[in-house]
DNA sequence: CGTCTAGTTGATACGCGTCAAAGGGAGTGG
DNA sequence: CCACTCCCTTTGACGCGTATCAACTAGACG
């Protein structure tokens, strides 16, 4: 195994473009004057945090690199519950299937921690904040009942075409109908994500590449060459690139 | 299909026993001045009513009977993402797989439905609120993981007895070591629910009835007669009978 | 040029789905 | 009260899809 369950690096002092951040999640913690500033982890890959409490204490703000929150299980399977690419942000949630839950690096990761410990009073004195954490895990709650559906339902050529268009549309780089997108992580964590095996993975990429729709230009990157044969090819909507942060409540407003 | 796609029955006016409900969800709405009163829905075993709103905009109590929220696939193929007990709160959440999403009745039930719309100014105003919504749909979170590990990583027979166990522990009498609890869903709702089919479940089911852990005194009521044996038998920890109304941010203040 | 890890490909096994038929309970009508 | 029907469930036979095990290939890096 080439994981590593290190707490992680000490956190260095706070990161001057995160100070300065501007997601409004960022913003709303860090006026709090008793705030302690971020902190800066950065993770190698296979590097874990455990995210263990059972309540929302801390958030994490990925800023480069991929990972996942995963679950492993006594003998060793593993499950990956979500993909969480830069821009995401990642507050106390998984555990308690009474295995073990961690914030994963798939890749070499950096990743802002913020507290809402030090908040100024409690929690439901910043409708704000809640409001901004409250869409974040709105967006995740819908995106759990697709992949739900993906695994319970979906055969294993729909879940590698889906997983493509997903991790294309949302961190690829758009050229027409085409999309190049870099895949950092091994055939293992795409079949942890996916359910399946990573030999299973392997011989659908192969299948996929003599369609023509798929290419691979190195093992870890791969160019969508035509989206909406894809997107033809399974049975659900392919998740458009939504922004992860979503201002929720203006809504209702 | 005995399903039906109408609208569900009119909304009978405010319920009493619902105008005077004490879940704090209901009481938070119900103080507010232009509240229209909340709506009781009865539907019938496999009446569905659409939760198409991107955003939550009301709010479902289930009251009585046994509910899901399903996600139907073009080709036939369903899959129950949640399963709704009495005492659940359902936001409108699901929906946005590109499919159908439904809250779907699968036996009758008692529904009574609260409207985020007429409050007072913004949902940002309503701190305590949002405070139980956030609970609500962060306990939910957790709760798909662990059922994404469920339907990535288990084997049917684990599958079937975490069920068993899940809804014994929720929705069962408990009685020493032993628990009974009523079935009202057919195999092929079970089926659905754990990303199996109907037939293999029924397999399962007599499987489980030769090892002694489990008896089936009608086809809609089993008895456990051993949980700590059942539990032995997954590799994961069983969900523990936890109150469905979380008052979340409480903990953080 | 050798080593190491990730990925690919092949042979095989088996779990679960599919199709078909029979069994059982609850409701209905005579 | 019994016969009939309908739907759900159970059971069996069979096939397919994916996992497993093993061997080989391809890059990456020293």
């Amino acid at each position: 195994m080439r994981l590593s369950t290190e707490p992680a690096q000490a956190e260095a002092p706070a990161h001057q473009a995160c100070s300065q951040c501007l997601r409004p999640v960022c913003q709303a913690i860090l006026q709090s004057p008793r705030q302690a500033g971020p902190g800066m982890h950065k993770l190698t890959r296979g590097a874990r945090m455990a995210m263990t409490e059972g309540s929302c204490q801390r958030i994490w703000v990925i800023l480069s690199g991929m990972a996942a929150i995963s679950t492993g299980l006594a003998d060793g399977r593993r499950q990956i519950v979500t993909l969480e690419l830069p821009g995401n942000i990642v507050c106390g949630l998984a555990a308690m299937t009474g295995s073990e839950s961690w914030l994963e690096a798939l890749s070499d990761c950096e990743i802002c921690e913020l507290s809402l410990q030090g908040l100024d009073g409690p929690l439901s004195d910043h409708p704000d904040l809640v409001s901004e954490l409250f869409g974040l895990i709105h967006a995740r709650v819908l995106e759990d009942a697709a992949r739900m559906v993906m695994l319970g339902r979906l055969d294993s050529m729909e879940r590698v075409t889906l997983f493509l268009l997903e991790i294309g549309l949302k961190h690829g780089l758009r050229n027409g109908n085409a999309i190049h997108v870099e895949l950092p992580m091994t055939r293992e964590d795409i079949a942890d994500y996916l359910g399946l095996n990573a030999e299973t993975v392997s011989r659908l990429f192969t299948r996929l590449k003599k369609t023509g729709l798929v290419r691979f230009p190195s093992r870890s990157s791969v160019n969508l060459t035509d989206i909406a044969a894809l997107e033809r090819r399974i049975p659900v909507q392919s998740p458009t690139a939504m922004p992860p942060t979503g201002a929720y409540l203006a809504h209702v407003r």
